[in-house]
DNA sequence: GTGAAAGCGCTAACAC
DNA sequence: GTGTTAGCGCTTTCAC
């Protein structure tokens, strides 16, 4: 194809040498404006596109970011990535994105492939099966890393969370006010902070009102409507089934609601469901399903800001300190729980 | 942070010159077992990582591959990504995924991004406000570029769609048998390829059974719910409203669906539904949506497998003839649309 | 205001 | 089987 363009052929033709050029690119000071002219001129008209490889590997950066997410279809992780990429391009910088499809060696081989890359620092959130963290601490001894949702924690390692518990809390007392006093949880991956919070939420607002718990009312789910659903119906088998349900994800939640309405169970005349994420589904369902909004693109362009912040920290001196940051969720209450308490039509 | 480690200090460390190292990771026949083994072993106890920047500047390559779609949280994209991700990392590469957001320039920097960042070739799919086609052929004079489902046509460049006008006829048709008499369409960008013809596969199949045709029965849409919800409405104040329509889109679909229920006309008694793409939200609304599948992440298989075979005559000799493939389509019938004839409570 | 020269980290002839 | 050398395309002192 093409023969690729370099500076010392625009210097050859202007009859200027290639240093000239790279200063005329670089808005050098002590470069005349006619020779600037003339560079770019012929750059336009030779078709050059200059050589990141080339520049990166002398200036010793890429000028690229690593992201490593899941899944990119979770309306979640899209909306982070778009909170991410505004701030990163407009800070010079362009997104590598990966994804680990919640698999440990995904997730790695993704982590090593961005380090040879040499980007110049790492934005992600942990994949589900992922319990040993030594490729993250590995990489955060030689570029940024900034955690965000799945996170971990680690004295080197930047974390951008939202409030899950109080998310989780806000949550289920929503569905205590509504009547609802049996309360199921679908949770998610268990190693996960965010989940173990959430179920903490969870746990806390059953206590303070001294509603009914069981271990079996705690159910670790994969994240797919199948398992929700799979679920639901354990749950309905039980001894005492629940009323109402807090599900740390949508998915799961939209899986319960399957399993009800398989059952004629009425949602939420009957059973309260509620889930977490506001992913586009929960709006689509019928009934509207409640949720908890985490602000995603938000969360992602929060992470990129401290990343960022850290990049040019570290240009400066090495006097890095990670920052962790929390910000709200906001309960959401659509049709999947809005009850009355007065109306309940209690089974028991 | 840490100190980067190269091959000069591996060599420095064993006693040989980095030459011999550089041998020993690519496995040249003339190293000895002895020498390889030491420096791999010093390799991963200084925590030596390959500088793809230095290796991608000498060797002419960045095993890299570009990416360029609308937006990842359409199912069908991400899905589509999926097949490409996975064809694309066992022959080696990376894959760099931008975003155009339907935008032109965000295409053409993205474009650009990618070839400064010399990706060793791109697949893509047209930002629906593109018309202009320079960057991309632009880029395929540099590098091997396949564009899919949303194509244009270029001597160098490979296309990989599916049948948009057979899947269009395939709804329509089915619509028809259901016993629906007037169809009305919602379109997509009306300059981009798949949209043109699934409109013409709409015309082909009201003109062989005569069907009421109208220019007002033709709406362009932006791709959001609100838009085909608006275009709904519309089409319901027309002198002589539709009583079923075929969606270019199921998220237009959708939008249709909200009108429909707004007024209180019932789907699929009172109007036939039926959408394109087989987004992950048709199967989740009430009722569900019949729709056609694309079968996206095919699709992306077969543009990353044409992109790597292009990849490999590129090594060899200047043979290089772009390719044109096709899939099919696969109509999938659910609630939206599912009526018998009999039963049809037409609207006059 | 411009040029000369060295070097970022790696590879690939070619020697020996 | 290993070393020597040159160079990928670019930037950056340091001269002048």
């Amino acid at each position: 194809m093409a023969k690729k363009v370099t500076i010392v052929d625009i210097a050859a033709k202007i009859g200027v040498t290639p240093s000239a050029v790279s200063k005329a690119f670089s808005d050098h000071p002590r470069i005349s404006p006619e020779t600037k002219q003339a560079v770019l001129r012929a750059a336009k008209e030779m078709g050059y596109r200059p050589n990141v490889l080339a520049t990166g590997l002398r200036k010793g950066k890429s000028g690229l970011i690593g992201v490593v997410v899941p899944a990119v279809h979770y309306s979640f992780f899209s909306n982070a990535i778009k909170g991410i990429e505004e701030l990163v391009s407009t800070a010079g910088f362009n997104l590598v994105i990966t994804q680990s499809h919640d698999n440990y060696e995904n997730e790695t081989r993704n982590i090593n492939a961005l380090l040879r890359a040499r980007v110049e620092g790492m934005i992600a959130s942990l994949a589900g099966e992922t319990t040993d963290y030594s490729a993250y601490r590995d990489a955060a001894r030689d570029i940024p890393v900034v955690l965000f949702d799945r996170t971990f924690t680690d004295e080197n390692i930047s974390e951008v969370t939202i409030d899950d518990f109080g998310g989780a809390v806000a949550a289920v007392q929503h569905l205590v006010d509504m009547g609802y006093k049996r309360i199921a949880h679908l949770s998610g991956y268990k190693n996960i902070l965010p989940f173990a919070k959430r179920i903490e939420g969870y746990k806390h607002v059953l206590m303070k009102h001294r509603l009914y718990m069981d271990d079996d009312y705690i159910c670790e789910c994969m994240p797919n409507r199948q398992e929700g659903q799979a679920a639901m119906e354990r749950l309905l088998s039980h001894r005492q089934p629940p009323d109402a349900i807090f599900a740390a994800s949508d998915v799961l939640a939209y899986g319960a609601m399957l399993a009800l309405q398989k059952r004629g169970i009425r949602v939420p005349q009957d059973f309260g469901v509620i889930g977490f994420s506001n992913e586009e589904l929960s709006s689509i369902v019928t009934p509207s399903m409640s949720t908890v909004d985490q602000h995603s693109e938000i969360l992602g362009a929060m992470a990129a800001k401290v990343l960022i912040d850290q990049l040019h920290i570290e240009n400066r001196d090495n006097a890095f300190r990670p920052v962790r940051k929390i910000i709200n969720s906001d309960l959401i209450i659509r049709d999947s729980s809005r009850r009355l308490a007065s109306a309940s039509t209690s089974k028991k």
